[in-house]
DNA sequence: CAGTGGTCTAGACCACTGC
DNA sequence: CAGTGGTCTAGACCACTGA
């Protein structure tokens, strides 16, 4: 049944197997997926090596395990992301609203940087949002949006709901769902443009965060780049 | 025989009441521990379960298995490290020597927050370095360090080495051993006295690095601040 | 209550290391 | 080769969820 060429263990090959149905939709994020019995029966295992695959599944944040309920397709939260580290997020008072608004929306032939990290032909149109966001009535980030025209069309025509996440918009009017982000932080310093959107002076320090964002087959779905005043920043990792 | 107090499953009181054996010092870093027959017959429990143990203290990288051979107690190496991120660090050429000249060097009362920092008495006694990180032949990295005057008192006398790592001969020097790291980024601009050692402006944006270090069992060990050009920083992560 | 995930065992077999 | 960790099974039992 099993290729006897792959010498994986089956845990894993499982793993992967699962991984694949979820990455082609076969399950939809919040989902239950069948029973640890009915994949056994599907995979032909065990109970344990079903068990220990989706242990795996878990740690890599792909399903969610509810105790005597079943399995689910886990939506990615990204609770750790850099931007949320800035200072703003972590007041006291939670109910801050964090609002945002859309400055600039257009469609234009892909800059050559752009379809590369989207991985899209040369050619490709493309969705550009340059975005403001606010908290406490402070602007605190400017945020350049690239989206691939073919599957974020949608987006161009929207109605600007300033108390609305991007990434539910993209799974409702799109149907497109992120899996996992990359973010890449660099400092720099605000030109004219940021010292004027954020109001700060220029020549200040300015972080600079780059995101990719990728859906569950693993493609680039959406790159940003967000620039914020530096002095709200403050990231903290713990490493063993 | 086990407390029936505790609910929590075999395999998660073994994973602890191994990792305190480690903390404990009952094994050196990289020792090889009890074989997991052993382990079985020592806390009672099947093969499997000391397995599943084993495997949680390998994925919080206090243990290192290797196939055949045994089980290791691990030194952490601190890759994902902030620091390691800047640029002077991923240069081309890996040969790149890293030295560090030690500016200052002193017994002091703790001040306030650094006794805090470190878990001592308010009126205990501290050593503080100050050091210049330099590559090749550039300087890129002030660092102020704290020490616990009563662990680390050889720190006083040894020569400077502008080889060496301090981690290391805090290991062959004091016996003390860091284990895992807390890093947390920010954000400022360089003074008069940064701009003069690292050979920048002044008011140019400075990454501000505040380190804690703690050893196997939990406790402060070091504490640490290092401050360097925020343009050589470029830090990524990934997140689900 | 039935259905689900979580724990644990005993034992078989395999794969790798180092003598 | 003996000793070690790694995989896998079948089945027992437990703990939790939700109708």
């Amino acid at each position: 049944m099993s290729d006897r060429i792959d010498r994986r263990p089956l845990y894993r090959r499982i793993r992967d197997l699962i991984a694949e149905e979820i990455a082609k939709n076969t399950w939809r994020p919040g989902e239950r997926i069948p029973t640890e019995a009915e994949l056994g029966a599907t995979y032909e295992a065990a109970g344990g090596t079903i068990g220990r695959a989706l242990d795996l599944l878990e740690d890599d944040g792909l399903i969610e395990r509810v105790h005597g309920s079943g399995t689910f397709v886990r939506r990615p939260n990204f609770q750790t992301a850099i931007i949320r580290s800035a200072q703003y997020y972590g007041c006291a008072s939670d109910v801050r609203t964090p609002r945002s608004r859309i400055l600039e929306r257009e469609a234009l032939p892909g800059p050559r940087d752009v379809t590369t990290a989207l991985c899209l032909d040369e050619d490709a149109q493309v969705i550009r949002l340059k975005r403001l966001r606010i908290y406490d009535g402070l602007p605190v980030l400017v945020e350049c949006i690239w989206l691939d025209e073919a599957r974020f069309a949608p987006i161009l025509t929207m109605e600007d709901d300033q108390q609305q996440l991007l990434y539910p918009i993209y799974e409702s009017l799109c149907g497109e769902v992120v899996a996992r982000i990359e973010e890449t932080l660099t400092i720099d310093v605000a030109d004219n443009a940021d010292a004027e959107l954020l109001g700060i002076g220029p020549g200040r320090p300015i972080a600079v965060i780059e995101r990719l964002a990728f859906g569950y087959d693993g493609h680039p779905l959406e790159w940003r780049c967000s620039r914020g005043p530096a002095s709200d920043l403050r990231y903290k990792i713990s490493i063993r």
